[in-house]
DNA sequence: ATACTAACCTGAACAGTGTTCAGGAAGGAA
DNA sequence: TTCCTTCCTGAACACTGTTCAGGTTAGTAT
């Protein structure tokens, strides 16, 4: 049926389609080798373990993010930044659980910190990168839990959560520039 | 060897200890069950699954923060609220995975907020709520964050990560209430 | 064409997970 | 003593990630 070979890259496709179709719960190794037609086994010849794997997931994921023009203050390009990353992580499903995750485990997601980081240009640089931290796990918090509302929803579970996730993200970081605007007034 | 029996309490109390004793990837049904000289089974008479078990774990670490009292200013409240959080996730151990697991499967965590939230004394309740959801979310992102530094570390995975988690985490609140405060100087 | 080597995969097993279920035992109340 | 609720046993089911010895395929060099 299946003659072909696959590379690592091949592997992370496959992992990437089946997220999107059956969500992070149910990816599981053997789920993944079933769609290369192929035993669970060979998986491990590609990476080392499942966290590998996941952790090349939340890099895709987070590289996903669109490029952000400089705007006309750095506290606007900041804010389409955490915007741009919000967009990454709504595009696949469980997205801001995936990343969330290895995050935890110190794998992935420097990135999007860096990117951050970068954007808030003022002197202390320690500043920055509080700030940009903070709006990190804000931006992966709010997601997290949107996207489990959009699967809980779906699922019928309950029939109409509020869904005000993404207007109560944008306040939330618009808070953090805002303080920070206050302390680099001098 | 074993001739008592147990309640919901002690079922609780004992994931409590094995929590501290194992962290939360190794907290099984079947190690909480052997604690207690008791069949896997036995436990599914108390709680019908373990992610109830666990919705149960977050609220007791949730309601460990001690009460705050009323400072000078409502932003000075805010803050000791939100410390008085990190602290109680700080002490237990995987404190803040737990509760973000569960507050994403909207379960726990309700508690949190909303204490957050009513600290926060300001006339535009719609703020004063995304304040405090941005707010929960940062502290449970950083707390996640060190505590599982604080994991690697005892395993000698790494020699010496940077450990300034607790200070970043002060400088984010910080800056969501600075934020606040000019949009209520009206 | 032959030999060699790296890339990739099979098949089977191991040790563990959450969960279910029919039935049995303990303890108090009527 | 009967009865009923509470709590538990023992065994199984359907999974999970992972390992490993051995096989196959493909490409390169002789």
């Amino acid at each position: 049926m299946n003659a072909s070979r696959y590379g690592k890259s091949d592997v992370l496709a496959a992992a990437m389609r089946l997220l999107d179709e059956v969500g992070l719960p149910d990816l599981t190794m053997r789920k993944l080798a079933a769609t290369l037609d192929v035993q669970p086994s060979a998986l491990y010849w590609h990476y080392a373990n499942k966290q590998s794997l996941l952790a090349e997931v939340s890099n895709t994921i987070v590289a996903f993010a669109k490029p952000v023009e400089t705007a006309e203050t750095w506290q606007e390009t900041a804010k389409l930044e955490a915007l741009s990353l919000r967009d990454a992580l709504l595009a696949f499903r469980d997205g801001a659980e995936v990343v969330s995750s290895t995050l935890a485990l110190g794998l992935g997601a420097d990135q999007a910190l860096q990117r951050l980081e970068n954007s808030i240009a003022i002197d202390n640089q320690e500043l920055a990168h509080a700030a940009a931290e903070s709006i990190l796990f804000l931006v992966l918090g709010q997601v997290w839990h949107e996207q489990q509302r959009l699967q809980a929803n779906s699922l019928g579970v309950v029939d109409n959560l509020e869904l005000t996730g993404t207007p109560n993200l944008e306040i939330g970081i618009q808070l953090i520039l805002d303080g920070l605007s206050t302390k680099v007034k001098a």
